[in-house]
DNA sequence: GTCTATATGTAGATAGAC
DNA sequence: GTCTATCTACATATAGAC
């Protein structure tokens, strides 16, 4: 039962947002009562954070995964970086609409003040994890340019899955499939992050 | 009055959302009451749709005059057109609270399918302008890629805004200065676009 | 146009039977 | 653990006096 209230709360926080979901349209989607949804949930705020993390974890742990083999595979290039970044994502993205959904969710918890410690304890350690080779990478460039390169990074792989119907609207094309979208992103992000001026030459 | 309860709106729906905004924050902030809120705005819906029209009108035309200015001067190179298009927020940005929180609104309308129409109405006819140009600068590119590469692009100045305290917490760097935030989108993003393989030539 | 008062619906949360 | 019934608060919206 707690895994189908989480399920269904985590569509509906996808779609309305914290402050659209309401508790009785999570025990509709899971078929429960709204007295049950509280007692497993511990509240609207409290599930909400369950929600959050419970595949902020998977998430965070596959791409740690993926980024110890893309090592253990020879010397780390930024494109090997991304695509250890991007890719499990994408991934899971093509395994139903609930890994989709919850891009929408990241992109809520990401940009809210309201949400900031939850944000930093769910996605900031991988995310330091990812700077610290991207460092490596681009030596001489100060700190706070690698870090606003990746919250670009981020944010255009959240706009890839959250807004691909604009891409769509703006272009008259079909949705291209995962693989391309990930060939995409990643040449786009490593270029970006290239052109940035190293500071410790000028 | 009427102003009044527009500003204080947009105040309101963009620290909220939209259901999470009240017609009674909103009265509250506009120092009135919450008929009056009614009687001008129309409604909740309507007057949402008014605070995100007014200023996507205003900035869509700065951005078509920085355009304009920039072709003036002389031929358009890629780093010109995002200029034209980044400029003018980042300088409306600097002046005050209010245009700093309609990025929130413009990311909360940019993604949410719900207002699908609002955006298509508020934000495409700017965007294929800016399509175009970048087109004309990128020969051989499918018009699927290049409206990728505009939504990322959006989508990171989007971030450099609402998630700006996401960047410092990550990299425990004081925020740049506007200028040094335009100058770092133009470059990351210009690089991106180029990085998109010919399509012409393979 | 402005304000008070109110109608109507629905939110989150809980109490208590089984 | 599960379900019904209900409490309390606050939401949008409107009616009607001034």
């Amino acid at each position: 039962m707690r895994e189908r209230i989480l399920d269904a709360a985590e569509q509906v926080f996808a779609q309305n947002g914290f402050a659209g979901a309401t508790i009785r349209d999570i025990a509709a989607v899971a078929k429960t009562q709204v007295g049950l949804v509280h007692h497993h949930g511990g509240g609207k705020e409290a599930l909400f954070r369950q929600t959050v993390r419970r595949r902020a974890e998977e998430l965070g742990e596959a791409r740690q995964i993926a980024l110890a083999e893309a090592k253990a595979a020879g010397a780390l290039a930024l494109p090997d970086i991304l695509r250890a970044f991007f890719g499990p994502y994408l991934l899971l993205a093509e395994t139903g609409p609930q890994w989709r959904a919850y891009a929408r969710l990241v992109a809520y918890v990401s940009t809210d003040p309201r949400w900031r410690d939850l944000a930093a304890e769910c996605f900031d350690p991988t995310a330091q994890m990812f700077l610290n080779e991207i460092a490596t990478c681009l030596p001489g460039r100060a700190r706070g340019q690698i870090a606003a390169g990746f919250v670009f990074a981020v944010s255009a792989m959240l706009a890839c899955v959250t807004a691909s119907w604009r891409v769509s609207a703006l272009s008259a094309a079909p949705e291209p499939s995962a693989a391309d979208q990930l060939e995409f992103m990643v040449n786009y992000c490593a270029a970006g992050f290239l052109a940035v001026p190293d500071a410790s030459r000028s």
